[in-house]
DNA sequence: CAGAAACCGTGAGGAAATTCACAATGTCGT
DNA sequence: ACGACATTGTGAATTTCCTCACGGTTTCTG
């Protein structure tokens, strides 16, 4: 599981990897900030910048030039001292380190409002995201096609998703159904999952999510209002 | 400005407050929190559970009981040893915190795919969020109503938002224009910012930020698929 | 070609956040 | 009323993440 329950005693099985020694482990964070450098690159490519200073990356992202540099090199040294760093080189380096140098396939699940929406997300396919397959439990829906995707029967998830070769499920369903569309999805084989349910999913450790919670985000901002 | 810039000399005005000194300083992560115990507490009432150890409470979101009763420490002494929390009390002071006891007004900005999606979304009203008013400046949208929402010409923005007494602004623009809107926003005397534009934005250090980046949460998922 | 300038990579230090561990405090059954 | 038990609140330890500061390398300028 991935809970973090030091409450009770440690799970047998587990417990005794106390870490996989494969190198060094690398922030979560760091993860996140790639893909932010990979899209000011992206920008710079096209106003067809050459080269980019650490501190230029920084300043475009509000962060310290420092971080930007000891991020990259968790990878690699990709830059030129008295230069800075290649925009188009980097950028390779960057995608294909995150793996977005192929095309990554998505299957949504649960095409309601919020699903429909994403369904038509331009940023997306900018980004190289392909929503491949689509569910939902509503006989009216299944056999429709919503923004070119067609939309199956859930009930047909595991088979559907592993034919399709899925890489990353999003998850857009009641909140009631959440826990259980989930387990679908890891059962399918699936280890990465974007949740746009505001409910906490229990999966494996193995198994990848992330949040995306409108509301807290709100309610959060809301504390801030003095 | 709220950007993280020690490359730079820090600039003169903002420089010599080192900080508000009242009183302790409170995490952001730990705000994030409280929203995510407020919608447990939620559900329990619905369950008409009385009340809640830490515990529960940590298991129900993944995380560690420690943190849980750090973070309700902040605010106060909630919870009763030896029995816990109790749910409704602890939810109504959590509220309170959080500023959620009365009703937040939203303006949402841009009222495309996404923007639309948002109009609807069933979340907000739920957790008692209400769009005011959305603005866009595309003719044909201006003057209807999506989802029961006014859509106004965005170059009346200020004006309507401060008769409006809008609290929280959303920006759901075209990224060449979120900068522009952001400062807007700002100028109405927003200082409260949801932004799902994939854009980092210049503001000052006294207007807060949050950022839903559906691409970057895709992107960075991707590296995970082993 | 030499000196100045730009900039990267990184060890050391610091800050922030999380977890541990336990004393203190309350409940509950008998 | 008392002892066993559950659970809080919190200082200390730990972990994670961020920033500083500087040596070293490359480019640029005259």
């Amino acid at each position: 599981m991935s809970e973090n329950n030091p409450d009770s005693p440690p799970t047998p099985h587990a417990a005794t990897s106390p870490s996989p020694p494969t190198e060094k482990k690398i922030p979560k964070a760091v993860i996140k900030r790639l893909s932010l450098y990979s899209r000011v690159l992206q920008n710079l490519e096209i106003m067809d910048r050459e080269k980019v200073s650490s501190r230029e990356l920084a300043a475009r992202l509000g962060l310290n030039s420092a971080q930007v540099r000891k991020d990259l090199a968790y990878f690699g040294q990709f830059g030129v001292p008295g230069l800075g760093y290649y925009v188009s080189d980097l950028r390779q380096n960057i995608k294909r380190i995150l793996g977005t140098d192929r095309a990554i396939r998505l299957a949504l699940v649960g095409v309601g409002n919020l699903g429909t929406a994403l369904l038509s997300y331009a940023g997306f396919a900018r980004q190289g995201f392909h929503i491949a397959v689509a569910f939902d439990c509503d006989r009216r829906k299944i056999g429709s096609t919503k923004g070119n995707v067609r939309i199956y029967d859930a009930a047909d998830l595991a088979r559907i998703v592993r034919q399709e070769e899925i890489d990353i499920g999003i998850l857009a369903v009641p909140a009631d159904h959440a826990q259980a569309v989930c387990e679908s999805l890891i059962g399918a084989g699936i280890n990465a999952i974007l949740n746009f349910v505001p409910a906490h999913l229990s999966v494996p450790d193995s198994v990848h999510v992330h949040y995306v919670d409108l509301s807290i985000e709100i309610e959060s901002l809301s504390y801030y209002l003095r």
